[in-house]
DNA sequence: AATGTAATGTGAAAAGCTTCACAATTGAAT
DNA sequence: ATTCAATTGTGAAGCTTTTCACATTACATT
């Protein structure tokens, strides 16, 4: 047993921690609004996982890797355990984000008040169109993406949401590099070229009806594909 | 059961082609498209690997679960691989998609003419709103969605993107699946209950956001840059 | 024909991730 | 106070995926 007073969270300090965890903790976090709303006040590690069609013992490694936040017997305290994931994810604040390319799915993204309610807030639009260019968007104005650098260093942007065509997104992933964010989600279908210190998603919606395909074509099994 | 003759592809019965491998191959194709517009008749996987940040081994690898489709010494013939790959995903074809609740994200994915020329084709759209019954989205006239069941079964629609609100999507997926529709691409954050033979893909923007947000409070190293 | 070079295809090793299984702990019931 | 039931936290086992390394093959050059 520790001597020591423990404050629950681990020294994540030389631990590498897997993207599947990291993904499942939003899992968790999301599940856990939702039984916080529905009045739960314990959640046990089987219940937790039935909510995401995972096992109990993932929901208690995945945990393990960042405290104890249960009590055996009982489970996990639903609102305090929302809390810490909260913490460990890093939406437990506000992120000041930048979109860059208001065309259709931009449009859709800066509509969407889901992100803003978990602490994403859409600040700064911009776009080369000079039709779109000073029009309003959900209260923002959208700025000229010859003013990206000065603008994203202004507002103290930290993430960029990247929707512009695939022909201009390196161009444009340079720009956002040298202006200094450290955070891209980037929505055009190719391969961005950024340095190792970049941290950089991609959302690939054909990816995932290719897959579907591939299931169909193939006969194959969710989880593991046996053809 | 079969007697043909083998021809380049593998008999693949009782293999299991993970998850990962799959999702490559889209990023494969993709390379391959590129490649075959510079003018190139042949690649090495070191050169397909670096286009889309892997290891040649990782490429070899996983063609190798499908064929041998390369040529000691030369590499791989681009037009030709690029076709394999279509027929292995099953996107050597037309997929008839129908897409259901027509809003902000809706909208901006039936703009999307990539989907199209990827062989996926939304030619249906549905949705329960009465001002947009019957109005026109890129000459796709808006179904009610009370007919739901019998205008997908006419049209022979065998995908369906889902993109209605979450509080309603378990209720719309539970028509689609009674529809007989195999494969559904969710964008409403909530775990969708669907029988084992249905297969359901999610796309989680905020699970993105917040990856992101983990990696810049954690200083997370990233192994590789996620698909 | 022989040699050299490039690059595949693939078993085997290494690394990474998930599941197992159980001691430990808590609260409730007797 | 003791027993019982529930459930965590975790090292170890089991499984999957990635990487390694090299024999093999094809072509070009001499
Ligand atoms: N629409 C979809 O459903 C969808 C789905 C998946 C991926 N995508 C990808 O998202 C990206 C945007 O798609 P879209 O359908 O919204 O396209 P779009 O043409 O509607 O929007 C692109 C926007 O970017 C702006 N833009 C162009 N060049 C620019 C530049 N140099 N600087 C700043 N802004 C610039 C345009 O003015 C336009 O407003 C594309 O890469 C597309 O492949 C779109
Ligand atoms: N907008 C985004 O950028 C975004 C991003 C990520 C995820 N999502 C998710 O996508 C879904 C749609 O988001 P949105 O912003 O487009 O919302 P939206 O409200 O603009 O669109 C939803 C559409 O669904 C229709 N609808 C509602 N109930 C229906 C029913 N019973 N049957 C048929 N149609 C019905 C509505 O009439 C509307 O047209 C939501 O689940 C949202 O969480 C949206």
């Amino acid at each position: 047993m520790s001597t020591d007073i423990d404050t629950s969270s681990k020294s994540l300090s030389g631990k590498r921690i897997s993207e599947s965890t990291i993904n499942r903790l939003s899992l968790y976090y999301r599940a856990l609004s939702l039984l916080e709303k529905e009045g739960y006040e314990t959640v046990s590690s089987k219940v937790l996982a039935r909510r995401e069609k995972l096992t109990p013992a993932q929901v208690r490694k995945d945990l393990s890797f960042f405290g104890s936040f249960g009590t055996r017997g009982l489970g996990y305290p639903v609102a305090d355990l929302k809390k810490e994931i909260a913490v460990i994810l890093g939406i437990d604040r506000v992120w000041r984000v930048a979109l860059v390319g208001i065309g259709n799915i931009g449009s859709a993204l800066v509509s969407y008040k889901e992100f803003a309610r978990q602490g994403f807030q859409i600040v700064k639009l911009f776009d080369n169109d000079q039709r779109k260019i000073g029009s309003n968007h959900k209260g923002i104005i959208v700025s000229d993406i010859n003013n990206l650098a000065t603008e994203l260093a202004e507002d103290n942007i930290e993430m960029v949401v990247l929707t512009v065509p695939a022909t201009v997104a390196q161009y444009i992933v340079d720009e956002i590099v040298k202006a200094g964010i450290k955070a891209i989600l980037n929505f055009a279908p190719v391969n961005l070229k950024v340095p190792d210190d970049i941290y950089l998603r991609n959302e690939n919606m054909s990816m995932e009806l290719e897959y579907l395909s591939f299931a169909i074509v193939n006969n194959h099994t969710q989880k593991k594909v046996k053809l």
